[in-house]
RNA sequence: GGCGACGUACCCAAGUGGUAAGGGAGAGGUCUGCAAAACCUUUAUGCGGCGGUUCGAAUCCGCCCGUCGCCUCCA
């Protein structure tokens, strides 16, 4: 390993020295989206900051296994006991089948994560596709004596788990205490919570089970799925703070009590993203998509402006704070550029255990990257650090000093790797002159020859007007020192 | 009402006991036919307010003010 990791576990509140359960190895489940919508700007801050985790233990050096759920069945529109399944809805809505729902929009989800730079998971479970694991962890539960079946409908007896509310601070008397007129007397406890709902007549979703026809709770699935891939005890859960207090306190109770073991060793939670100042939420219904912020930006600035902060705090999206994420990414992304222009060959591996201290000081700057990113995975700080880095580079392409020998393949290969491969803040195009092909490249450069040779002949009103044209299209062109002329295409 | 976070320059945002990172915007400069872009320099004696602990606090403690979140669906 190149580093020891600290990270921030809810279940303790307070920072500790990771270490796995298995020596290089690391199981991470991150609560994935209910896939009956178009995901949006939060989503992107969940995933985005568990991608950036992810990829840091791989550059680590851990071996990591990824597994991150697709909730296609149980997640009610009001709570785990009450409401309609928001997919169900949704396909009534339509008239269409819920399952036709769900691929639309678990594929939105892959396409808005894909475009963010998020790699996949290693396994993206779906909860309809293991209600088999979930009726028999029901049983489990049942037999064992933590839960037991009302009605058809099969419940958690929370008064049987008294570690129930460790993860959220909350107490069971208190949730009683604030708990809403019980309707649902079948239940011993206000606080209980479904693990199997008995399906009504004309709800569409439905297996067979020892108690009927029902499906299961949304809390299930997570228990169910992380530990068939994971193992009874894994290391790493995460999912958003809002997600703490009940599912997360839910799983831990189920699994638990199934198991007799520990269900998670630590807990990390991704703060919410607000938008002008106030919380996003679907039933609000304030919330801005991801597609919605693409049509606005880049995604990889979206990604960027995620990560320049930290994962713990939450984030203010506003048009004002992404644009200004945007034009320091370019700052980024021209460095790139000019190394490329320099001839740095972009295959070359970086050794970093060999870095050299000049003629910009890489050994420390990779030290401090790497306290950053190891000090709880400190997105913000890291990237301070190659802004740092970046002043050096510039201040040394700037000079005129004659670079040494393999020096620009050396900056690049750095860059790439810690901004590209771990934080994801390149994309893949960085810093190329097009952003478009064949016939309309050659055009634009046919124009470009053209509006030299009448700066040649001193016709700057032709000149201009070229210019002025093509912004107009969107294509911006840049005077380079050595006379050439580069372009880039406005999003 | 219960629980928990947070409040750092014009904006965004790191920093959890040793004397304020980084980005944007602004200002000055280099370059340029002009422009744009790029690059360089610069911008908080102070970190919501008032007390306290300490040789020393943005960092710890107390109170107050303000914002946000969870307690009901949400990443």
């Amino acid at each position: 390993m190149k580093t020891d990791i600290f990270l921030y576990n809810s279940l303790t509140r307070q920072k500790e020295k990771f270490v796995p359960m298995s020596e290089g190895k690391v199981g991470i489940y991150v609560c994935g989206p209910t896939v009956y919508n178009h995901s949006h700007i939060g989503h992107g801050k969940s995933y985005v900051s568990f991608d950036a985790i992810v990829r840091f233990f791989r550059f680590v050096g851990y071996k990591v296994f990824y597994v991150q759920n697709i909730t296609d069945v149980g997640h009610l529109t009001d709570n785990a006991d009450e409401g309609d399944d928001k997919i169900e809805k949704e396909a009534r809505k339509d008239r269409v089948d819920p399952m036709e729902i769900v691929e639309t929009f678990m594929r939105s989800y892959f396409e808005d994560m894909d475009r963010l730079g998020v790699v996949r998971p290693d396994i993206s479970p779906r909860a309809t596709g293991h209600i088999v694991e979930q009726i028999e962890l029901a049983k489990a539960l049942v037999t064992a004596g933590y839960a037991y079946e009302a009605g058809g409908n099969v419940y958690f007896d929370v008064a049987k788990f008294p570690e129930y509310g460790r993860l959220s601070g909350k107490k069971v008397d208190d949730l009683i205490a604030g708990a809403r007129i019980d309707v649902r007397s079948e239940k011993h406890n206000p606080a209980d919570f479904a693990i199997w709902k008995k399906a009504e007549a004309g709800h569409i979703m439905r297996w067979p089970s020892p108690w009927g026809d029902g499906f299961p709770g949304w809390h299930l699935e997570c228990s169910a799925m992380s530990m068939k891939y994971l193992g009874q005890t894994f290391d790493i859960h995460g999912g958003g703070l809002d997600n703490q207090f009940p599912h997360h306190e839910c799983e831990i109770a189920q699994s638990e009590a199934a198991t007799g073991k520990p269900f998670v060793r630590y807990w990390l939670h991704n703060n919410m993203v607000t938008v002008n100042g106030t919380k996003m939420s679907k039933s609000l219904g304030n919330f801005v998509t991801l597609k919605d912020a693409f049509a606005r930006f880049d995604p990889t600035t979206i990604r960027f402006f995620i990560l320049q902060s930290h994962y713990r705090s939450p984030l203010d999206y506003s048009n004002g704070a992404v644009e200004g994420a945007g034009k320091g990414l370019e700052r980024l992304k021209n460095v790139i550029r000019q190394l490329k222009e320099l001839g740095a060959d972009p295959m070359a591996e970086t050794d970093f255990d060999r870095l050299p201290e000049e003629p910009v000081n890489l050994r420390r700057y990779y030290s401090e990257w790497l306290g950053a990113m190891a000090d709880d995975f400190n997105t913000p700080a890291a990237i301070a650090v190659l802004f740092e880095m970046l002043k050096d580079v510039n201040t040394l392409i700037g000079s005129g000093a004659p670079m040494p020998a393999g020096g620009a393949t050396l900056l690049y290969g750095f860059i790439r790797t810690l901004a590209g491969d771990v934080l994801g803040i390149i994309p893949s195009e960085a810093g190329g002159g097009a952003g478009r092909k064949d016939i309309e490249m050659d055009l634009v450069n046919l124009l470009i020859k053209m509006r030299a040779d009448a700066r040649k002949g001193r016709d700057f009103k032709l000149a201009d007007s070229i210019r002025t044209e093509l912004q107009n299209i969107g294509v911006i062109l840049e005077d380079k020192k050595d006379g050439t002329t580069t372009y880039k295409v406005e999003k």
